[in-house]
This record gives structure tokens, sequence and C-alpha cells, in this order.
DNA sequence: GTCTATATACCGATAGAC
DNA sequence: GTCTATCGGTATATAGAC
């Protein structure tokens, strides 16, 4: 048979990663206090020792489980999509729904970029590459069928994640100056994606 | 006359709020230690608490003088170029210099809007969203002559300066990609302005 | 497995001599 | 204006009882 306590177990570690990951994507790593973390997740700082291990292998955990997660999706949401294009929607489509199931990734990757990714380890970036190889064949593909410009594949991949992650990031300080400054600065999610996509897309000139 | 050493105090003044851009950019706020911005700047702690204030102050003038040194190049950039699609390719090249001229920017922007812009006064958003209404001034100009396609201006902003930030900020770890996972990243400064200015003004799309 | 109490170290800030 | 020494507070991590 299995252990007396098997589901509460998972439970705590589970509620553990969970505050963990909204504490870090707050004020990042260095700023983060365990006592916070340990509240936040309901139980006694020496249990949080005790399920996961100290702060920083806490951190690796949050940062692994976060990554994963995204990339699962992402290769689900091209296989959906049918031309470059679609499957450039798709991808942004699916990007802007993090925002709201897993609102701690993008925070998080912000920070990492910030600090030249000194946190993570080698197969930690090999994991986030995967994410790159899922964009690289569709602008591949897209190029080969003369559907799409051909252009420097990882320089645009950049550009598009870039794009989503600084218009999902920076809601709340839209949404500020939105109000002391008056600009409309309210959108949906799935707003921001259609942004991008038709931005991408069909570029800023008119076309002739 | 002048008093006797106004010269090599405004000359550790400087030198402090370069070694704190450094630090505050290296690993954030939370993160940054007092004692090695001092030691950084060559003087000692007790002489940083006397000629600027504590860690906040320390960190509020590091932010002002970064924010506004980049407002005034982006007025300026824009006035070189004639037509509204050179003022985009413009305004994409200052911020490439700005990865050179100062390079502490972009890391201290992409923490703060990870943090919501939680440590940023309403006076601090109100001289970002001067950035805003050149960027704004020149995607009306192009729209009402035609050359632009008419987009929301802000979420336009944003995805340009995303971009911009995310292919700057992750130059070191596009760099540790290329070594470990044999993917070409290596891109001059200002090849990345020309890759977002390519990318936002003819979209991806083939032209038909 | 769970919790209290505490060891240990570090960091921001300043007092006070010169 | 400059520097040393140190205070007070706080954070990570663990020992040890139950």
């Amino acid at each position: 048979m299995s252990p007396r306590k098997p589901v509460n177990e998972a439970d705590a570690r589970a509620r553990i990663l969970k505050a963990a990951a909204e504490v870090f994507a707050e004020i990042g790593f260095a700023g983060a206090r365990v006592d916070e973390i340990a509240q936040r997740a309901g139980i006694n700082k020496a249990m949080l020792y005790y399920h996961v291990g100290d702060k920083e292998q806490l951190y690796k955990n949050v940062l692994v489980s976060t990554i994963d997660g995204t990339v699962a999706r992402l290769l689900a949401a091209t296989e959906k999509a049918a031309t470059p294009g679609e499957k450039v929607q798709c991808i942004l489509d699916m990007f802007a729904e993090l925002g709201t199931t897993n609102p701690h990734l993008v925070p998080m990757m912000l920070r990492e970029v910030a600090s030249g990714g000194a946190a993570l380890p080698d197969e930690m970036l090999l994991r986030m590459a995967q994410v790159f190889r899922v964009v690289a064949d569709v602008l591949a593909e897209g190029a080969a069928s003369g559907a799409f410009r051909p252009t420097d594949p990882l320089l645009t991949h950049v550009s598009l994640v870039g794009s989503m992650m600084f218009l999902i990031g920076s809601q709340p300080i839209r949404a500020r100056l939105g109000k002391i400054a008056g600009v409309e600065a309210q959108h949906s999610l799935p707003d921001l994606a259609r942004h991008v996509g038709n931005l991408f897309l069909n570029g800023l000139e008119a076309k002739k």
C-alpha cells in the first residue's frame, strides 16, 4: 500500500510551490522572504524546509515547473493551426492565456532576462530553447512556402516573445497610467495577442 | 568663490550613482548591497550615506537620471528623420544605442515592469509616459498621411519597446545559448534595431 | 511529520572620533 | 568631510521536543 498521507504531502508541496511562485514573481528571489512564502502556503517554515529544501532549491523548482508547463502548452498550440500565419497567432494566443493560467511566468522571466540568466543553469536554458525551436520551425515553414518573408528566426522569436511579455507584464503600470494621465489603457489579454499578431504579420506600413 | 572641493564632491556623487546603477541593474534593489556599491565607487559606506542618502533615495536618484537621459535622447532622435518610417527606425536605433551608452536602463526597466511598477511614484510614470507620447505622435502622423495602417498607439509603442528591451536584455542569455546549443546568436546592437524596424514596418507576411 | 525556539550571519544605518 | 566601529533589526536555516 501507499504511505498514509501521500495526498496531504503532495498537497503541502504543491501549496508551497504555488505560494513561492507568487512571492518570487512579486518581488524576485532576493526580495522574497521564506517566512512569507510559508505563511501564504499555510504551513510552518520548518515544514517548508522539510518538504522542499532551502530557498534556492525552492526557486529552481518553481522555475522548472513553470517553464515545462509553458513548453507543453506551446507545442499543443501550434498543432491546432494550419497556415504559418495561423500558427503564429495561436502561439501568441497561448502566451496571452499564460497571463491568466500562469501569471507568475512573465514576471519571473522578465527578472531572469534582467539578470542575464545568472541563476539559470545550462539545463534550464536548453528547456527554454525548446520554445524557440517551436517558433523557429513555424517561421521556417512559412518562409519555405513563400507565405513569410525570410527573417532571422532567433531575433524574430525574441521580438515576438518580448512584445507579449512586455504587454502582459506592463498591465499594472498601464492601468495606473490610465488613471493618472487619462490614457486609454484597458485591454483584455486576447486583445493583446490579436494586436501583436496583426502587427507582426502585416507590419505598420500600409500595403501598396 | 565656490567651496573648496566642489569638483571632488560632484565627482564622488557621480561615482556613487554610477556604481549604484551597475549593482541595481545586476541584481535589483532588494539584492543590491550598500557595501558593494560603496566599494565599487571607491569610497566609504558612511560617505555614501552622507552624499546621497539611504538605499531608497539612491535607487530613486539612479532611476530619475536614467529615465530623463533617455527621454532627452529620444526627442532628439525623431527630429533627424523625415518620414514616419524613418522616424520609427531612428527611435529603434536610439534604443539600441542605449545598450552601450546606458547599459543599466534595460535591466532596471525589465525589473520595474516585473514588479508592476510598485517602486515607481506617479511622477516617474509621467516621465516615462513622455516616451510614449513621442512614439504615439509618430504613429499618428504616419496614419494621417496614409503611410501607416492605424493601430492602437499605446499597444504598438509597448510592443516596439518590449521587443527592443527583450532583445538587448537577452544578449547574455543568447550568447550562452549560442555556446551550449550551437545556435547562431551573435548580433550587434545596430543589427537588433534593423531587425525590429524591418519586422514592424513590413511584417512577416510576404507582400502580395 | 509537525512546530517552537533559537543559533548564526548579514545588512542597513549611524554615532562619534578626527 | 572622512573613516572606524558598532548598534539594532532581520533573514536563513536548523536543533530538538513532541
